[in-house]
DNA sequence: CTGAAAGCGCTTACAG
DNA sequence: CTGAAAGCGCTTACAG
């Protein structure tokens, strides 16, 4: 089966290719008789533009590029990746645009693919995920002038539009939340500190402790393994004063969290309260269910494709954007505390 | 920041285009001191073969395609499809060839999909899933010789090479297993029966209960939602003589079923024992932990990937390969079946 | 309103 | 061993 060219639709209508281009294009410059008749033709011969033609032509990739920079076993543990990709294609779907996916290890390959994917004008644009402090990722965009997206921020992005989840306002409502029913000794197990969205919820953490009086939070870091999360609990747990409440950055290492606590012995909510950043099925599938802090990941996707459409388009300056708050759905792993007696 | 061209190595290597052509890919028609000079000018300037040039010019798109037929708001509840994806890039990222992501509403979708894909030359090859009875999907590629690998089978697969992951096998596996522990009435919640791969496994359920003299299964429809396979294992638990052990085809749809049965105050091993198809952290999480037939998604993407090189090439007639079998692994939800008194 | 021509970046027969 | 030329499918100035 042969793919069939715009010299195909020409001959068959019988009119020059430069016609057939300006007619399926929908530019001046063909009557509109002859305009109907190459649509028909086209139509009738199933002709689809070749995507590497028009790339070649200086016209768009038709496709925008996300590289994932996580271990490839935990891609499949984790919601958040999957849902997001979801919301793009929302938004993608009806524009025919494809989405190029690349895992890969560190921050330097991230950087290579972006180069590849720039030098091979594979990708119209590309969205970032986890912003980091003084991100390199930044500055090689912007000199390749590939339009970017970044999911983070909204400090740090150099001249790149971003959507900022307001990390900050989130661990603020759970802080006080917390406060409020009576708990002194909070902790978090924080993902890894080089990540802004970490740096900001920590911030925020440390000062609703300070404002209300309450002793300096603990914080232990741990990535998002069943392991590295067991083991940060553990270690929370077996402080000579304990924590009565922690805080989790994600909806993995909390319900491990909770496993611990439960193997543990320790009961939850009446000795410990656990929340989890993020929400997802796991939460709701563990006993007690997690109190978690929602977002709309799927929402805050399609919001991003459509700011990098703007971008690549350069339909005005696009800026950054908040993305929906947080919101904190109680559930049954937080309680009122009780001293001890 | 202009990309750099074949033109311009030429330019600086003081040769014509063909000769470095002919220095970068290999090919022989240049001297040795020549293509050195040649490589060692790209890798200074940084050249990359423009994507879109190679692939008008007949060569490769460089990329695979991979349509996912899934309701986006369970995509990021299932494990499956990021595992699979991960197992994927570990073969594709070496060989610097790019996933096209797209998530379609239905068959009809999928099929325009792969022929916009061809058509628009976006892709060398794609992978299908969810294999189902005198599928569409299969001839249509076919007509398009557009290489594929089907993850299914391996009967209804056309000429496409095809994973298939001996479905029979484990669920024989997991009926004798059950029917071992003294278990006579055995029930399982499936997913859309137009899939293969439900078909398979019921028909060796069927098979095994008949060859032990035990009833015939009873069969209850769900897809992955919280809510339809909530109600199929409410369905099953309010029947007068109602099954001791249940079959999930998912993992989604086994914890949902635990919870109702914790719910409805059945004891799990006591009075019900659990099996879910697919492990993942979903199984391990809730209590008791789930009894599952587990697999390796990603392994088998790796696998897929191999063979749809294979087919690319068309090195080698690649044919269908098993995938490696289900692994039984007992946890917690299954147990003896004890004669209530 | 329409056609002939050039060119995007690359590869590959075809001459020298 | 090397260069000049054609062509992949498309778009867009440039002539008629």
């Amino acid at each position: 089966m042969k793919r069939p060219t715009i010299g195909d639709i020409a001959e068959r209508a019988g009119v020059s290719r430069s016609a057939v281009s300006f007619a399926l294009n929908g530019q001046p410059g063909v009557s509109d008789e002859t305009r109907e008749r190459v649509l028909a033709v086209a139509a009738e011969i199933g002709w689809r533009p070749h995507s590497a033609a028009r790339a070649l032509r200086g016209g768009r990739a038709g496709a925008i590029g996300l590289a994932l920079q996580r271990p490839a076993r935990l891609l499949g543990d984790e919601p958040f990746t999957m849902e997001l990709i979801s919301g793009l294609e929302a938004e993608l779907s009806p524009r025919s645009c494809g989405l190029n996916l690349q895992v890969v290890e560190d921050t330097e390959a991230e950087i290579a693919t972006y180069r590849r994917w720039w030098a091979e004008h594979r990708v119209d644009g590309v969205i970032v995920l986890n912003l980091c402090a003084d991100d390199p990722r930044i500055t090689v965009l912007e000199d390749l002038h590939l339009p970017a997206v970044v999911i983070g921020g909204p400090t740090g992005t150099g001249t790149l539009p971003s959507i900022w989840s307001q990390d900050a306002a989130g661990m603020t409502d759970v802080a006080e939340y917390l406060a409020a029913l009576g708990h002194r000794r909070l902790a978090h197990v924080a993902g890894d500190p080089a990540m802004a969205h970490i740096v900001d919820r920590s911030a925020a953490l440390h000062e609703v402790c300070r404002l209300r009086g309450l002793p300096e939070p603990v914080t232990v870091r741990a990535d998002y393994s069943e392991t590295d999360s067991a083991q940060a609990t553990r270690r929370l747990l077996a402080m000579p004063e304990r924590p009565t409440a922690i805080i989790y950055h994600s909806d993995l290492t909390a319900v491990t969290g909770l496993e611990v606590a439960l193997e543990m012995g320790v009961r939850v909510p009446d000795d410990l309260s656990l929340v989890s950043f993020n929400d997802s099925r796991l939460c709701r599938l563990v006993n007690p269910k997690l109190t978690a802090l929602a977002h709309d990941i799927p929402g805050r996707g399609a919001q991003a494709a459509r700011m990098l459409f703007a971008a690549i388009d350069g339909s005005g300056e696009p800026g950054s954007q908040p993305a929906e708050p947080y919101r904190l759905l109680p559930r049954g792993s937080t309680g009122v505390h009780r001293a001890p007696h």
